[in-house]
DNA sequence: TCCCTTGTACTGACTGGTCAGTGCAAAAAG
DNA sequence: CTTTTTGCACTGACCAGTCAGTACAAGGGA
């Protein structure tokens, strides 16, 4: 097994030697996360992921215990990010007094945001969400609980508030707008790359609020 | 073996087929698409998809050049049924005098319909849509493009009607909706399978008619 | 000062297994 | 007789995971 370095316990200078794993592990996320996107997880090599990190293949082994192991971690790093950034969005409007319809639009930006920032990670993470019998089909269901659950949260606060209907379904709702956002941003890089961020939100935002169907009042 | 009886979930449509050849080649493709959606293109082998089948592998190869044509005659085929599906919606209300607003509603319904009958076929195209560097690349193209126009058209013919407000963008919003559909009907079959359709529907409908954001006028 | 030990991080050749695709003779099917 | 399918042995490339060994920094003893 494992032997897992006690990074609290020890007294010694931190992370002269703590750091250079890290940025290796780091290296080999970001080299993982390209190759997986593009070509899938079943045929991206780990010969090909320690070269593309620059590492030997040995070095991969020596910092996770298997491909798949590296992969589910991958996955987990990345979905703290999405959540987090979701979560921060909604916090900030709700900070400055806005409505939760706001903070919907906020996190709709955040969403793109993301998306525009990680494309490899949000392509490979839909590419495997709704796979079955796969083997970490468990962590990605605590994944998308993750991701789904912060915008179920404003929804909720959303109608306790009276700004959504109460006969809106929560669940549902929740994630229809994400697949929205989802699927609006990966067409925009893969096949409308020309459009601004502006303009992306601005379409999905319409769409949110019901813009759509003209007639203002 | 096994003598797979074909359930939901089948890609033919009750085509009545000529040629011995063709029911091969049905069998193979209905093989395919469930084995490529649970498992992924690349660890799915051409023993399995002739077992499931019950064929020997050597026809397989005796009716297509190789696993990667398989596979791209498989996608051509599934949209060319989505598709269909959708125009034909999109025509019915047409033909008895609709909005073009009743002509999208209907065909979310249509697209839940599809989406509901033949899940496998849907996985895998989700799965694939938005990689970067596959062999079929171009087919997924043409594919997606044959799925989207249809929507668009519609939309164009909303705004030319004035049922729409000029400002949408139609590329966007098509791909937008497009995916709303797809995440929501996904997430059903996946994790909220006690929904009926007629509930999924119904929170699609809302949205696109924004009756979200309550306050009926 | 120099030597020796210890622990951590990394290396890359190697192994055992898997799988796409081939070749072919013979049997069904039409 | 022609087309299609079968069954099965075989090949060669490819790949996840292993393991013995290297590099090097830090500490201790003399």
């Amino acid at each position: 097994m494992n032997t897992h370095t006690p990074e609290r316990g020890t007294i010694a200078p931190m992370d002269s030697s703590n750091t250079r794993r890290d940025a290796t592990r780091r290296k080999l996320f970001e080299a993982a996360v390209t190759l997986i996107a593009e070509q899938g997880f079943s045929s991206t090599t780990v010969d090909e992921i320690a070269e593309r990190a620059g590492v030997a293949k040995g070095t991969v082994y020596y910092n996770f215990a298997s491909k798949n192991v590296l992969f589910e971690e991958l996955l987990r790093h990345g979905i703290e990010l999405l959540a987090t950034s979701l979560q921060a969005a909604a916090d900030e409007v709700a900070d400055r007094g806005g409505s939760r319809i706001d903070a919907l639009d906020a996190m709709i930006r955040a969403g793109l945001d993301f998306i525009s920032r990680y494309p490899a990670l949000t392509q490979l993470y839909v590419a495997e969400l709704w796979r079955t019998n796969r083997a970490w089909q468990s962590t990605l269901m605590v994944v998308r609980e993750r991701a789904i659950t912060v915008v179920e949260n404003v929804l909720r606060e959303a109608v306790a508030q009276e700004e959504l209907s109460e006969e809106i379904d929560i669940p549902l709702t929740a994630s229809a707008l994400f697949g929205m956002v989802l699927v609006a941003a990966l067409d925009w890089q893969s096949y409308q790359p020309d459009r601004s961020l502006d303009e992306v939100h601005a379409a999905l935002s319409r769409l949110l609020q019901g813009r759509v169907t003209g007639r203002p009042a």
